[in-house]
DNA sequence: AAACTGCCAACTGTCGACAGTTGACATGTT
DNA sequence: AACATGTCAACTGTCGACAGTTGGCAGTTT
């Protein structure tokens, strides 16, 4: 039995989840300004605990900061989306390579589920759920039992979410991501850390060439 | 002639200052709670900014929240080490390749002058300073020319600082890591990005490992 | 004596109001 | 007409006060 655990957080811990979703869907759109007063009253509290969710979605860089000017909703160049997937191949790379090594059994049987749901998906015709593609990376991470690492991985997952103006994959690129997962977990099952390493390297490398373009366009 | 630029940073801005160098100097010791009115008073602010502050230096791992019971300057324990060390190893590793394919002719010579200076300090007896080693790593990030990794081994290298409960580095150890930072460097200079890769992974390993041992005893 | 119960002080969470700054519009000037 | 200046509304930054929760202590029970 947990303790307590406090039933309902915070106002500003429920601030947090109302606003990140609302960013993260695009309900807020990019470029926009975060009325406090505005915000604080169609939530139904003060300004005070929006004001702490609103530092603490800024420290996730789903906000930035004006002085005096307010909170908007950052938009990214493709130098942005650049650096951004360098963090995420670092990060993403070092959690292949120790999932390799310290995946269980029950890591790979989940790993080959999300893959073999994500294949059913595609070949149905349907658009291919972003949210498979959000689970396979999860499961993976998990698997590379490095809380540190897979808080930052969260993180920058998000960001990465917010840069996605387009559910535009064109199913090439969806195919070839299928591909990469496949053989990550491939790589993983053998243990390969340095073809994990380089096969999310690749995968990434892809998925990052594609989101510039589906940006500028 | 830049604008005006915030000539005085916000109250909560100042706090956040002044509140990380007194978490990370000890000068609020580890474990200690962080008295929301006694720290108002004390910088004669009120407690809305200075909960801004702690709220910020809580989402950079400086201080842990813990609701209801206030703000706590955490202690590891050597698990939280290694698995810190993950993650600062995935980010400096891929730093030091970068570093090795993008630098500068002024980014060597940088790297050269600090290994030069930390020989000199050390050859003098003196103990070697860990500002020299926190200024080489720095420097190499530069290198790196990558704005969010570089964010990010930030935060990392100031939780490694907060944990470093010893300047009680011993010699044989300082010496390891001078010679690694040598050799990095001439890997850098190479554009060697593997060996790069592998000789601050073997750093970092060597580091992570000196630390722990010093935390237990 | 150990354990449970009820009370209390201290502190965090939250609120509403005031003060200072910013960008924009209107007015006046060359 | 273009530019400089003055004014203003809107908003952020900050404050002091109230409400709810927590951990500890005193008193009671077994």
């Amino acid at each position: 039995m947990t303790p307590p655990a406090p039933l309902h957080l915070s106002l500003a811990g429920q601030a947090v989840d109302v606003l990140r979703e609302q960013v993260l869907t695009g309900e807020i759109p990019t470029g926009s300004r975060v009325n406090e007063v505005e915000v604080a009253q169609k939530l139904g509290i003060s300004r005070g605990p929006l004001r702490e969710a609103i530092r603490h979605l800024a420290s996730e860089g789903l906000l930035t900061l004006v002085p005096h000017r307010g909170a908007f909703v950052p938009d990214a160049s493709p130098e942005d989306v650049r650096a951004l997937f360098e963090l995420r191949t670092a990060l993403e790379c070092a959690a292949a390579e120790l999932a390799a090594s310290r995946r269980t059994d029950v890591d790979l049987v989940r790993l080959q589920d999300v893959c073999a749901e994500s294949r059913r998906n595609y070949t149905a015709g349907q658009p291919f759920p972003y949210r498979l593609d959000l689970a396979f990376h999860q499961t993976l991470i998990e698997a590379a039992r490095s809380p540190y690492i897979a808080e930052q991985v969260r993180l920058v997952q998000q960001r990465v979410v917010l840069l996605r103006s387009a559910l535009d994959d064109d199913p090439p690129h969806q195919h070839a991501s299928l591909d990469d997962h496949d053989e990550l977990v491939r790589a993983i099952a053998d243990g390969d850390a340095a073809r994990a390493s380089t096969v999310m390297r690749r995968h990434l490398s892809r998925v990052c060439a594609q989101m510039i373009t589906s940006l500028t366009h």
